[in-house]
DNA sequence: ACAATATTGACCGACGGTCGGTCAAAAAAG
DNA sequence: CTTTTTTGACCGACCGTCGGTCAATATTGT
């Protein structure tokens, strides 16, 4: 038999060399050829690995969200922190400066996935989705513990996730100002309904 | 001087005339080709009225969330109904059976207003959030009429906008069953945060 | 008739994706 | 240890499609 390679970590490989060519041109400007020429194989080879372009994105993007969660549980773990400050950390970071590129691939995989994603990239949202859940609900539990929020604040963990989905929906489009938006809403929360009546 | 055509007017008639085209195939599978043949006019006429394909597909699009705000009007207009169930109304509508074709265009219109969106698509965009937030603020200025509301109840429209846009992103991935996030969101507006105290 | 404008579809270049063929490493045979 | 065979990774020329262009043509008002 002749040489065996590892297929996922090709995919990893080819992914990472060109995280640099997604985020300076963007999905659209991205084109197969230009992958193929960074990674270093002929574009054929790209073939043998992801099924379609939009696979190879989502293997780059991949890459950013799993650096971004572990970002995220870092915060979750300080003990200095109230879990007022844990919780507008957690809906800032993704706009923040550091994360400004981070925050263009993360809209362009909202992109891939609003037009039709594969299954595969169902399963990856549905991850994204426990992993970003489970931050919150750790979050939320804290406060509760420390008295800061009422025991009912862990129903608001879905909502808390759609209003910042639409909130980078919507800074993509250059139609909010992401800072000013999240302390308005975590007003509401702590001022208005979970904070806890002493 | 030869003929002068209402530009703006053939445009929609283009526009109209593909409106099906459009449902039935989606955004991606739509040719331009197959518009100019359905409209019956030549390809290169297509690009007198219209900038580019996106542009086409924007003004298909401004025909439906037109006929979708004039039906949203008629619910804020009947005087039968509380702020609260027509708020409800007001963001189901999107998710019903008779939206459902529309729903999946907007979801492939955010797709592309995601991915780099050119000047024409925000200000596009623009208007939708105005009709939207004119809509929503009617409904909860009636509301604090009526006493079923407070006053502070109006710093909440962005934010309802926010969520709503999280969610129609979520149902796009069928993780979001969409009446029942709704009905949890609206009774934590009206039991916690902006019921009237009596 | 003439000028101005509107219309057209053949044409173009770019792109995503395919496919038959090449080649080096590994396995089998001698 | 050498030769032969098998395997599958790798490649890039090629294909079909599509968005967009443009020179030629048709239509209209004066």
């Amino acid at each position: 038999m002749a040489i065996v390679v590892d297929k996922k970590e090709k995919r990893r490989l080819i992914a990472l060399s060109c995280k640099g060519l997604l985020l300076e041109h963007g999905i659209k400007n991205l084109t197969v050829s230009q992958i193929a020429k960074v990674a270093g194989v002929g574009k054929g080879t790209i073939y043998e690995y992801f099924a379609n372009k939009d696979e190879i994105v989502f293997e780059i993007i991949t890459l950013f969200i799993d650096q971004f969660q572990e970002d995220l549980a870092k915060v979750v773990a300080n003990d200095t922190l109230t879990s007022r400050e844990k919780l507008e950390y957690f809906m800032l970071l993704v706009f923040s400066r550091n994360y400004n590129k981070e925050l263009i691939i993360y809209q362009e995989f909202l992109s891939i996935a609003l037009s039709g994603g594969s299954s595969g990239i169902v399963e990856f949202r549905n991850n994204c989705r426990d992993g970003f859940e489970g931050v919150l609900y750790k979050i939320i539990e804290q406060g509760i513990k420390n008295k800061e929020l009422q025991q009912n604040a862990k129903l608001l963990i879905p909502m808390i996730r759609y209003f910042h989905t639409g909130l980078i929906v919507d800074v993509a489009l250059g139609q909010a100002e992401a800072k000013e938006e999240i302390d308005k809403f975590i007003n509401s929360i702590f001022n208005d309904i979970v904070l806890q009546e002493e």
